[in-house]
DNA sequence: GTCTATAGCTAGATAGAC
DNA sequence: GTCTATCTAGCTATAGAC
């Protein structure tokens, strides 16, 4: 049953609860008919507002990409020293991940049911990913600034590189394994990349 | 029983079109029909082999655990030094991303389809990494004891977990670009973890 | 073992009355 | 906008003839 307000807009109903049921169980594993139930819509507004579920998929990706960037980046600044502020990133990973009860990334869960390479969901994953490469690029540069001659051997996009595997792997490795080491074991590896 | 008369058993042809279709499409996106069809053998005799979609992606899993530590194992013992065997692991994913058309990996893909942690599909997961994890904690003892005065400050095991960070970010991101850039950065931060 | 047929269900998407 | 009814297609799985 439907436990938002009345006055949110049917599509923002639509979309939070599609938010809710591609996340937990995945897209295929979700019929459009349960996204309809959940969100307290009548079938013909659904798709009133949205043509096909991949529609609806899509818009639910971009604004998981909109609001998981929006969050990462206040958590970032929520950090003083540049050194903080860098390693922020892959310290959001741990507390976000217990928030959403370990279930991974969206966007490489998303890669794994859509083969295409090519495929517009896809692409919504590269996008995010490449979000966040470029905050962590622009974190590096200003680390470096703050101390040119400790890190006077330091490539700020090779670094970037190299914090996104070891991200990467730490939201990979804690859904394989359930549990947040993964996580934990990042931080202490970017923490080594930069000393 | 005479088994050369026939090449393949009708069950090594359906784990032969279930590791192909599952890989390449998905598991939720994969048919049982299509499978079936593929693998030429009739409805009722696939039922005998297997009772559920779920049973032959369970075998196809455990299948696909045995043989890829197999061809991991023997691309680590095809290298020299100590040294050359421990960068080996991580050396591989390379190539055989490459082989594989960057589908990426099986069972963190498998994971993404699987919410419920204690799904018996996900637990083939947590196999196949666990048993990577302590063939790169052999290699890393190998490794310390080459040069016990070089590496009297690493740990086998903390080494291992952040390797196995490193390798699944690697997969990962692998995917998320259908690139192999990833794949070489983790080489390079494998390099880094003993230098 | 093979083949066809089909049960029983659910999916995504549409139509019509209000 | 809501509601119910429905279409077509596909799914997993079973049954029966050969």
């Amino acid at each position: 049953m439907d436990t938002t307000k009345q006055k949110t807009t049917p599509r923002q109903r639509i979309l939070a609860a599609a938010d809710e049921l591609f996340f937990r169980q995945g897209y295929r594993a979700t019929g459009i008919n349960e996204v309809i139930a959940r969100s307290g819509v009548a079938k013909a507004t659904f798709y009133s507002h949205f043509p096909t579920k991949e529609a609806l998929c899509l818009a639910y990706l971009q604004d998981r990409n909109t609001s998981e960037y929006a969050a990462i980046s206040a958590f970032v600044h929520d950090h003083g020293t540049p050194r903080e502020r860098f390693l922020a990133v892959v310290a959001a990973i741990e507390p976000w991940l217990a928030a959403n009860a370990l279930r991974g990334c969206v966007f490489l869960n998303m890669v794994a049911e859509t083969p295409d390479p090519g495929h517009r969901l896809r692409q919504e994953g590269r996008s995010h990913y490449d979000r966040l490469r470029s905050l962590i690029s622009q974190l590096a540069q200003e680390l470096i600034r703050s101390d040119p001659q400790r890190y006077r051997q330091v490539n700020a996009d090779r670094l970037a590189d190299d914090y996104l595997v070891i991200l990467g792997g730490a939201i990979a490795m804690s859904e394989i394994y359930h549990d947040l080491w993964p996580a934990r074991q990042g931080v202490t590896l970017v923490e080594r990349l930069i000393s």
